[in-house]
Order: structure tokens, then sequence, then C-alpha cells
DNA sequence: AGATTTTTTGAATCTAATTTAATTATTTGT
DNA sequence: ACAAATAATTAAATTAGATTCAAAAAATCT
């Protein structure tokens, strides 16, 4: 068997696995589960993943990069366009991006909530000792980066050909923007809620955040054009 | 045994819980430590508690409890302040709640993860049985409107005392910033990180993530009185 | 082909949550 | 004050599920 169909064999694996985490989570899956879906012995999938939180790295891997290449599809698409409509391509296709790969996008937050531990050496040894093991958390910590990388050169541009404040750091401006966009599914999801006896639908308040956003980057009021106005309120 | 001794044992149990949840995490916590650091045997922690999620349920509402407690004394500490001033002392005072109740911030955060599910019907059966079971999760469904009602009214003065945006609606504005705040903990978590080769120090975007928010609020760049200025990037 | 290494399996092990049956303590009715 | 009833508590048994292991099968090497 050759580096190819070693390379197979976990590449049925993780497909078994994603399909698996995607439909019933991550604790619901039992390794049988992923055996049976994979159409091998529980033990083999131990011989290609170091253990069940290995194999989800893997995915969170695979998450990372498919979250980078959505991002770089933006930006080179971009090249041509001010940085403000390139922000909000990426806004819109993050929201996208939350709703169609819910299972990738928690997997990204998960792990960022373990490099937190991680970056302390106060908190290091509360990380679950399974993933300091994992091979694929190791390959991790390369890739984390990637997709912000991009972002910060999305601001630049828009800093750079003015559609966005001049004094806005490249980098705090991005990182801020995806922590909004993250709290935003934490907060919300993709529900229609109700909230304190006021109904806010799933739209509504994006469309309000997508404003108050915009403000930030440009400070003005002017919508961003992806967005459908609904009343003067944001 | 009256009701007062019984509420006591489930005070033991819970504050033996609060204390290993902290220390070690949900899952690296054994019912069995539980058990010996309450000085009882393991059967009883299930006669006070249906299973190891309703107990974490029961911490989840320790934390609505103690975040809504928060809130509601800035509230009412700011009575004849400013509404932004309000809004900045509770965002400073956020950030040190994460810090320091990171445990409870956690839970919080989780729960609202769980929230998501819950509220459609296409992803409800996602949702670990063992919390559909939780009579301290249907505890929480009453609970979890508490922090926000606060921050609405919050915004609300603001905005009245014209020290915010006269077009800000308060709800969806109290949720942005919250979306803000439970982002950059995940994203940066207490952590001072080095980026893409640039060192971004916590406190530094810290500072730009505040100034961003007040240039949202406000529409100005005057930086709120509790960060330090740090150079004019923000 | 025979030896060696790699892949694969199914069964065994181990950990930790949950259940249960039995025991002890407390309350209630007389 | 005392038995019957009820509640609290324990320790042991059960179960689910992740992980390990020893042996079998397949592939590769010489």
């Amino acid at each position: 068997m050759g580096v190819y169909e070693r390379q197979q064999k976990e590449k049925d694996i993780l497909s078994a696995a994603i399909k698996l985490f995607t439909a019933k989570g991550y604790h619901a899956t039992k390794m049988d589960d992923v055996a049976k879906q994979a159409k091998m012995s529980k033990g083999l999938i131990y011989f290609y993943y170091k253990n069940k939180e290995d194999l989800y790295m893997a995915v969170t891997k695979k998450a990372y990069e498919e979250l980078t290449d959505v991002f770089s599809k933006i930006l080179a698409k971009g090249k041509a366009k001010k940085g403000i409509e390139i922000i909000d391509e990426l806004v819109e296709t993050y929201f996208v991006f939350i709703r169609e790969n819910t299972m990738y996008h928690d997997a990204v937050v998960n792990f960022m909530s373990i490099m937190n531990l991680y970056n302390h050496t106060a908190t290091k040894d509360k990380i679950d000792p399974l993933i300091m093991e994992s091979p694929n958390f190791l390959k991790l910590l390369d890739l984390q980066h990637e997709p912000a990388k991009i972002g910060i050169q999305m601001i630049s541009q828009g800093v750079r050909d003015g559609s966005l404040r001049p004094d806005l750091q490249p980098e705090i401006t991005f990182y801020t923007i995806w922590s909004m966009l993250i709290g935003f599914e934490k907060l919300n999801g993709p529900a229609d809620m109700e909230r304190n006896d006021i109904k806010i639908t799933s739209e509504t308040w994006k469309h309000g955040f997508l404003r108050l956003l915009h403000v930030m980057l440009r400070g003005s009021l002017a919508a961003p054009k992806t967005a459908a106005v609904q009343g003067s309120l944001f």
C-alpha cells in the first residue's frame, strides 16, 4: 500500500467523521459509528488517528482550510474593488458559511478556545491531554492564522483606497470584525428569536448589525448594499 | 430533613462542582471527584441532580444569576450617569468578569449555543438528550434574557440622554455589543498573542476594540475614559 | 517462495457515568 | 415513646463507549 492509498484511507475516515459530526455532533458520534460509516473496523480508525480528539482536530484542520479558501477567493476576486465592498462581501459570505457549515465554524471557534488555554502557561494544563497528543492539533498551530492574514489584507486595501476610515489599524479592525461575527453566531445563530417580548427576526438583527459595522468602518450611516433596508432604525 | 437542609445539600454539591469545573473543566471533572469534594457518596449526587449535565446546568444558572447581578448593580449605580458612561463601565466590568469568572462565562456562552439548536425544530434533536431531561435546563429558559434586559435599558438611557447616537435601536445595539464581547473572548481570551509576526498585546487589542466600539456608539473617535491611549491608531 | 513488514480485525480492557438494591436516618401517626 | 412509613444515603452492579492488544491477513521485499 503506497502513500496514496494510505492517504485515501485517511480521507475515507475523515469524510465519514465529517458526515457524522455534521449530522449528530461530536459527542453523539461514536467511534463505532465512524467505523461503520467508513466501512472498516473500529481498530483501524485508531491506526490512522491517534484518538477521537485527533480525528476532530483533523476535521478542524479541514475547517480552517475551507475558511481560508473562502477568504482568499474573495480577496482574489476583489483586486479591482474598493476595500469596503470586499469587506461587505466577506461578511455576507461569512454568514453563509456559518449557516451552511455550522459544524466547521463551531470547530474553528472551539479551536480558538483551546488556543486561549494553550497560550498561557497557567492554563495550558487544562487542555484535554488527548488534544495535546494529537498530531493534527500540531498541524493546526501553523494553519490557524491563515484566514486572519487574508482578512487583514482586505482592511489594508480599504484603508489604502480610502473606502475605510484612514485611522483604522488593519489587524485590530479585522479581529474586531471577526469577533463580532463569532459573537453574532453564538448569540443568535440562524434563529429568529423572540427576546424580551420584542420580536427581532434574524434578518432584522443582521441588518442592524451590518449597519453598526459600517458606522464603525466608515463613520457614516450608509447601509451596505447587500442588506435590505427595513425602516430607519439599526 | 426539611426543605432547608435539602437546599443546603444541593448547595454543597453545587459549590463542589463549581470549584472543580473551575479548576479542571467540565470533562476532566469526574462525578467521583464531585462526590469526594462534597464529602458524600456518588449515588447521592444523582439523588439531587439528575445527571452530570443537570449539574452543569445548575452551574450555568448560577452563572446567569451572577452576570445578571453584575449588570443590574451597574445600572443601579448609574441612575445619574450618562448612558455612554454606563456602557463603558459595563464593558470594562465584562472584561473583568471574563477574566475572573472564565468558567461562568463559558457556561453562559455554551448555553447560548444550546439555545441556538433549541430554537429550531430542525436542530432541536441535536441537543444531548441528557440536557433536555435536565430540570435545571428548564429553569434556565426563564432566566436567560435577564442580563440582556438590563443591557438594553442602559442603551435606552444613553439614547434618551443624548450620549449615544439617537438612531440606535437599543435591542440590536446591545446584542451587537454583547456579540463583540463574546467574540473578543473567543478570539483573544486573556492572552497576549503574537499574530502574523506582529505582536498585539491583549491590552493593545482591547484598547483598539474599545475605540471602535465608541465610534459605533457615538460616531466620534473619543476614547473611552477607561482605556489608556497607546499611540494614535486603533 | 519464504521472510518481513504493514494493514486489518475482533475481542479484551478500562474508565467513567448511571442505576439499583439494600441500609440507615428521619418523620409521622398513634 | 414507638412502630410504620417515608426519605436520605451508601456501596456495589451495570452499562456505554473509548482505547488497547494480540493475532490474522495482505502486501512487500529478497
